[in-house]
DNA sequence: TCTTGATCGTCAATGATCATGACTAGATGG
DNA sequence: CCATCTAGTCATGATCATTGACGATCAAGA
């Protein structure tokens, strides 16, 4: 059997995980752009999904999505000019800005969780709830468990390094 | 309790796939570095992943892929200078030409392979045997069920859009 | 055979995204 | 008061993706 027919039959966990994100960004954007929020491309991900409705500060976000500061500067301008956030000053250090969600971006938090929840409960009406409910747990401890062999031999960097789902590029057309 | 928390506490389908994905990556890059492809990254995934060891067409990549024919191109490239693989004329196709893998092409296919089943091996010894395997069985039905309702709707695309697990792009040091 | 349309790989130009170092303002601890 | 650290921003170069076009080739039908 050829590689590319093994990979495809019978795929790995890294094309698992890839194929499965990939697919799952894109339903994600579909929907919140039909349900008006349209401009938002993946990157925005970055501030979005890590979001508190009471405000985060942009170092912080950083950290929690793994983007440079500078990355989530922009991100934010961008989504101050879309009405989705705005900048406040913080009140108990004032160098910072806290990053807070208007009403709108409530809106898209709000929505992007449901999607996401939603998907989750269509696969779990296919496959059962009970294969489901395992699946959800061994993946938890997967996760665990590569994240900690990533970022043990680091001690220097205080990034937390995760990762969000609206974060990879999505497909051409070939 | 805070949206932050709760993304970090019970993630949902988006951030376990990132969050692995980006892990198992970080571990797959690392490890080819050791083993004598230092010089190989994230992007490289496109083409190699997907490579046969009888040559494969550069479109045909860039279908498995999801990446632009442009995009295999220049990897191709790049690959072509790192002694990676070479392009042989199609006999079958005299516009065509075949990405073949070279000695050491075949050499990092057949680490890459080693080490992704390596993780997925650890991972299994963690959670048990059977879990995992339930684990694995859910997933590809997830990723099935993904994959179809994102690509039902289009008629128009005949690229198949799946993805690789070295295509994202690593962490930043914040 | 000849024509029409599609495909294969490539070139060129542009846009989007990321990485890096330096800088100002403010905080923190002695 | 002073040295040091942190938060956010600016500026710049590098990397990467997207798009449209092109010559060469193939495939199917008149």
């Amino acid at each position: 059997m050829r590689r590319s027919e093994r990979k495809t039959t019978d795929p790995d966990l890294g094309v698992l995980t890839s194929t499965t994100l990939f697919a799952l960004q894109k339903e994600l954007f579909r929907t919140l752009a039909e349900q008006g929020h349209p401009e938002l491309r993946p990157r925005h991900g970055a501030v979005l999904d890590y979001l508190d409705e009471d405000g985060t500060r942009a170092t912080e976000l950083a950290a929690l999505s793994g983007r440079h500061k500078q990355v989530i500067g922009t991100l934010v301008d961008e989504l101050v000019d879309l009405g989705y956030v705005e900048r406040r000053p913080d009140p108990t250090d004032r160098r910072a800005k806290l990053v807070v969600p208007t009403a709108r971006g409530r809106d898209q938090m709000a929505r992007s969780d449901a999607i996401v929840a939603a998907i989750e409960r269509r696969c779990a009406d296919r496959v059962g709830e009970d294969d489901y409910a395992v699946f959800r747990r061994v993946f938890r401890a997967v996760a665990a468990t590569l994240a900690a062999t990533t970022s043990e031999p680091v001690a220097s960097s205080p990034a937390r390094r995760s990762a969000s789902p609206t974060r990879m590029p999505s497909g051409p057309r070939t």
